[in-house]
DNA sequence: TGTACATCAGTGAACGCGCGTTCACTGATGTAC
DNA sequence: TGTACATCAGTGAACGCGCGTTCACTGATGTAC
């Protein structure tokens, strides 16, 4: 079964799936050193590749580490758009499922949200990373949007100016307190309720009812 | 008047004042590489030394970038409490004068607030840097007590997870759209007016009543 | 089914570079007497 | 006021290292006939 990552494997000379393996192994690297800690050839070498070879599959550094964070708005889309479920059963409980998920992302998937938010990729350079970005954003709007269609015409916030507060405030508890790992600031609770319980105030104050208390899973 | 950095000014030999001239350097090249672009020896260079002058003041990078951040909090916390000037004319109103001036020096001072916290500087190597960062979190603090105490007694919500939040959206703001030098995401409305709008929302959301509009300045 | 050939995806050696760090040193400054 | 000496704060040369990148190359794969 080392058919993927070192020795070799079968196939010799050819890696058969380097641009693969080279996204995996700099996802892991970032991991261990932060988005500014990896290099090329860390990659190539994690990877059982010669430094040269990297060049076959992306211009530089940047080229890898923005298709790595491609990706991770990629999977953050799904796991949102999972959480979200399409507004099921109402809107209320499914926008608390996304923020949820959120923080989930960010805790489980620490590699990938850091190469999203905090590597520096420019966001222009590459037109599919930043699509990907906006389509990740489109789910928090989407919920946003249902959410507030539950309210009374005239009472209506825009949706855009709602989903960016959520978005700022799940990213800041994020990126403050998100990451257990490397000893950041202490807290009384957990992110994951402290982010529900700020939801849950700005909802009151833009006029939504409070949910009924959630049974315990 | 070329006695500060280059030219070795009058005193020759020794710098003189080479631990702030490291600082300076540090803080320049911060904002023109970020936290991570910048190395011990460029530092040196800038400040017109050699690269082993700085081992007779810091011990290492990490150690100038720490005094950096803990310079940065000390800073921080002084905007913070000028602009929450001891609740004057009332919380409410200087309490969003705190929230500006959060923005304020995100985006006055980068160098700064990304030395503070995006260059992973571990908080609890240097005592005096994590108490740097606590007492501006507590300007926050202080100001979220007194907007608390002007709600009944019976409705008041946890100073703690209230400033918790309001730090949490300001951050997030701010490292999302803070900064419009590297190009970051678009906006519908300035970084200030998204931060005024959602802690309005928010403080309704505790039932705070809405303050007057403000006077045009 | 075989064979010739083009193309692909790697190798490995080499390069120049800048960094971090150490070292013995030396010029400048401060202080005791 | 002068002098001897300790200490401080720099120099500059050197080292080992790893990185990014290039180059001619070569083994493997695919394809036309």
């Amino acid at each position: 079964m080392n058919w993927s990552k070192h020795g070799r494997g079968p196939r010799g000379y050819h890696h058969g799936n380097l641009r693969e393996a080279l996204l995996s192994a700099a996802l892991d690297l970032i991991a261990q050193k932060g988005p500014w800690g990896f290099t090329f050839a860390d990659a190539a070498r994690s990877a059982g590749v010669s430094p040269a070879a990297p060049y076959r599959h992306f211009r530089d550094r940047d080229e890898l580490l923005a298709n790595v964070a491609r990706r991770g708005f990629e999977q953050f889309e799904a796991a949102l758009k999972q959480a979200w479920d399409e507004g099921r059963p109402s809107a209320a409980a499914a926008f608390e499922r996304v923020g949820k998920a959120y923080l989930a992302f960010a805790r489980g998937e620490p590699a990938l949200y850091s190469a999203m938010f905090e590597a520096g990729v420019p966001l222009d350079r590459d037109p599919d990373l930043k699509m990907a970005g906006e389509r990740a954003f489109g789910v928090l709007r989407v919920a946003a949007e249902s959410l507030i269609a539950t309210l009374p015409l005239r009472a209506r916030p825009p949706a855009l100016m709602m989903s960016l507060h959520i978005w700022a405030l799940s990213h800041g508890i994020a990126s403050l307190f998100g990451r257990g790992d490397a000893a950041r600031r202490a807290l009384p609770m957990s992110p994951e309720e402290l982010l529900e319980a700020g939801v849950l105030v700005y909802l009151r104050g833009l006029g939504l009812p409070d949910p009924p208390p959630a049974r315990p899973s």
